[in-house]
DNA sequence: ATTAAAGGCTAAATCCTTTTAGCTTTTAAT
DNA sequence: ATTAAAAGCTAAAAGGATTTAGCCTTTAAT
């Protein structure tokens, strides 16, 4: 192991040039001689030679590593990682990862020194708006795929899940049953998955004849503690307990809960709960809370697969919305 | 962007030496005038050098770069990981990420990749025994620090929970109100965690005068499907409902949980459900479950400052205790 | 006036691989 | 017997940074 070209040329009596080709799979193109392609061949796997990988990536300009840039490791985006991370080593690459936490000066950092170590590719759960997008890809002269969150534009390579429908079919659910007065627990506003989820929310009501009043969305942002804020205000501000909330998030379903719990124990007697974003757990709640199961492991293939597609087949950019799953417990 | 030290040099009017030499901090030891300094120091800026990271890497053997291999981004390796990464970038360290699934095989795989890939360091949540590691050890020349997992011996680098005593300190507060029929669901038998558990567990009972049946213990692994398997052994195998069971994992905890919905609904009815690991939605199941809450962000924390002392401050291998916190309901 | 020391900088080697251009020898063709 | 082509291999450059050894000039000391 950690021998060189130049060691491996001595010992098979031979120049680099010679073992680099052959190793390369290069022999009959330079015309090396079966003979000498044999020896060295031999030669390298008895010392289990490996090319030093810092040297290739100097020399061929490809570190074969994919940066990753996300909010958190939690359930979601660390089933997400998990799964990207296994696609790509199985075609030679390496996953490097960085956590914004949701902060959108610390994303900025993490792409421009990612890119500064030569990753070939970013996969990103990004914060940016579009202007900052363009603003950065002018800049960055490597391949992107969004994950998770999309931007508009023709030109963006994104794999998301399908928010809007997911929400959609889930709140149309509640209607049917007759619900009337849904509160919507929001994420961070100007976000990809905000959006879709409350356009997705208002098309259900719309479609199901229910009254949406704007007073009955909030949206601060997605962390546990906006959900316990947010369902605060719902309970009391409001005279009347809601029919139902929707969370757009599991974090803020566990915010909701925490308020619930301190403030509120009655709230499942009188109110539904569902939530976008599924959870084992959710099985063993009282009363069962009605969820949208988005496909990490979906989101992370395709995305790895459009980020090795532009790397080594020459494909353009492409946008994959990934269907969720209700779970109707 | 991506313009080199010859090109700055180039632009500053002196060799790329001394270009190099300025923005490495040793004009004064190599005597370079403050005037060209200055000079040097401000095109560098104006063009927003950053030194390929690459080539120095090459040079410098050394890419400031640290593996982690970690069985599965779930709830604790994702925060683990997470705080890894954060502590790791501020020192200027990337981390990449590889995930084993609890594979022997592919741990190996990975750690041998990793190496090849010149990364500068590995922290490892391993499933190898004492000889592995030192077969591996003789092979690998770079610093490694177990986390999360470890093994026995004096020169090993390690940072884990205290199974031992949060297990023990868990069962005791059971024993202390009364309960003398406590079941053992654990995991992976080899692994440290697995142990250690087991042992806090006997303690316990023998330091609270309870009689610990071999029989009560079970140990298949860590998988969700493990501790339903486990559960039902249990559930199924004995006459007499359990007045206890003790889930040496979240996820076997979850198997207990599905379990109990699908054969044994009124489980809680009659048993006392404790578990190793906490979870944010164990606040609100009926009835509470007690657990330990590992100190996540402080094994990671502790992790990574030993690989970083080993790697710049030439101390030597650590091993930390982190204590974990009894969350009782 | 000579020598030594200090000041200011750089050429070239090095890390390891890949790749281009081309060298030498052998064989085939006329 | 020449020449052309084919066979078999290699020297050297390139990629970008770091570092060693040392060159040349100026100043200070005797």
């Amino acid at each position: 192991m950690s021998l060189s070209l130049e060691e491996l040329a001595l010992k098979a009596d031979v120049s680099k040039t010679t073992v680099s080709l052959v190793l390369n799979g290069k022999s009959s193109i330079y015309r090396i001689s079966k003979e000498t392609e044999n020896r060295i061949l031999k030669i390298a796997k008895e010392h289990n030679y490996k090319p030093n990988s810092i040297a290739r990536a100097l020399r061929l300009n490809k570190s074969l590593t994919i940066g990753l840039i996300i909010p958190y490791l939690n359930r979601h985006f660390g089933r997400v990682a998990e799964v990207i991370e296994q696609n790509a080593r199985e075609l030679g690459y390496q996953i490097i990862i960085a956590v914004t936490q949701d902060c959108l000066n610390t994303e900025h950092d993490l792409i421009e020194n990612l890119y500064e170590r030569n990753v070939d590719g970013l996969i990103l759960a990004t914060m940016m708006n579009r202007d900052q997008f363009n603003d950065l890809s002018s800049k960055i002269k490597i391949p992107i795929v969004l994950v998770d969150r999309r931007i508009d534009g023709d030109d963006i390579a994104w794999v998301v899940s399908d928010d809007e429908q997911g929400t959609y079919e889930l709140v149309s659910v509640l209607c049917q049953e007759g619900v009337k007065d849904i509160y919507f627990v929001g994420g961070i506003e100007k976000l990809s998955t905000s959006i879709d989820r409350l356009n997705g929310f208002k098309k259900a009501l719309l479609d199901q004849g229910v009254e949406c009043n704007q007073s009955k969305i909030q949206q601060i942002g997605y962390a546990v503690a906006d959900g316990y804020e947010m369902t605060k205000n719902i309970i009391e501000r409001f005279s009347k307990t809601p029919e139902a909330i929707f969370t757009s998030a599991i974090t803020l379903l566990e915010g909701l809960l925490q308020y619930a719990k301190e403030h509120k124990p009655d709230l499942f007697s009188h109110t539904r709960v569902i939530t976008y974003d599924d959870h084992p757990m959710l099985d063993y709640l009282q009363p069962p809370i009605f969820s949208v199961r988005q496909n990490a492991e979906e989101i992370a293939k395709k995305s790895f697969e459009i980020m090795h597609g532009i790397l080594e087949k020459n494909k353009s950019f492409a946008q994959e919305l990934i269907k969720p799953e209700l779970i109707l417990r």
